[in-house]
DNA sequence: ATGCATGAGTT
DNA sequence: ACTCATGCATA
């Protein structure tokens, strides 16, 4: 890999020089709550101009260079509601594109301040309860995540920047929830060799039957859980809004899927 | 920054 | 068994 790490994620826990975010005060808040509840309701419309039948995420190809201030010309909507489009301020679903400014802007002003991911996804918790882990932050700047889950996270992050950014006084604590003791399994390495057999197969075959998996497992040396969840992330690798720019030239979907507009765009910044 | 893994909710 | 959101452990 490119195994560049110039960023803040790269050793553990760096806290910023000079802040502490977590400055637990020995006057805590009165019940302090944690609802770790998942809402996963409602159906926010994914597409937001448009949205055939079956296309839930519009996943757009971001533009690459820096775009001056592009007017972008509404087609009015004749019986639509009224036509109030603010890229910066959130309410309604916002475009991948609006999703790729923000994360932009979102990482530059966070390391402005002086925060690392970690960081973030802790005051996320003691703002809000819900504590997210370095990783979903760093994905989300990344645009890692899927469009749906990225519409999710913005509004807990733009609250986040304002909270930072008049931090006029603002002592905020923490609140640690109980670490589940599960044990975990052990990472499995796979080699590259046998990887690139499953990449393989995974470009003529991106859902393999569980008979197909158990023998697949077999030829590899893999055992059959491995290999399946192996390909649920690689399924889901797809399904992000910035795909693996491993596509192979002239191989592009070839599946027999049942989607006809899978997420393919060029490259987004390569990585910061 | 990313790979493999877990779990809740669906299909 | 799959999808989806998320994260521990690791490169």
């Amino acid at each position: 890999m490119a195994a560049a790490n110039g960023a803040q994620a790269g050793l553990l826990y760096s806290q910023p020089p000079g802040f502490t975010v977590n400055g637990m005060l020995g006057a805590g808040q009165p019940g302090l709550h944690h609802h770790g509840l998942r809402d996963a309701h409602e159906e926010p419309p994914p597409g937001p101009p448009h949205h055939g039948p079956e296309h839930p995420p519009p996943p757009h190809g971001p533009h690459p260079g820096a775009a001056g201030p592009a007017p972008s010309a509404a087609t009015a909507a004749p019986p639509g509601p009224p036509p109030h489009h603010d890229p910066h301020s959130d309410e309604d679903t916002p475009t991948s594109d609006d999703l790729e400014q923000f994360a932009k802007q979102f990482k530059q002003r966070r390391i402005k301040l002086g925060f690392t991911q970690a960081d973030v996804g802790l005051a996320l918790g003691t703002l809000y309860g819900n504590v997210f882990s370095q990783t979903t932050i760093c994905r989300f700047e990344a645009l890692q995540l899927s469009f749906k889950n990225m519409c999710k996270l913005k509004p807990l992050l733009n609250k986040w920047l304002e909270e930072a950014d008049s931090s006029s006084g603002s002592p905020t604590s923490i609140d640690k929830i109980a670490a589940q003791g599960r044990k975990r399994k052990k990472r499995t390495s796979i080699e590259v060799s046998v990887k690139g057999a499953l990449e393989s197969h995974f470009l003529k075959c991106p859902k393999p039957s569980a008979q197909e998996i158990t023998s697949l497992a077999d030829s590899l040396q893999l055992e059959k859980e491995v290999v399946r969840v192996w390909f649920c992330n690689r399924r889901q690798k797809e399904k992000r809004m910035t795909p693996p720019g491993g596509t192979l030239p002239g191989a592009e979907d070839v599946y027999g899927a049942s989607r006809d507009t899978p997420p393919h765009h060029g490259v987004q910044t390569p990585v910061q």
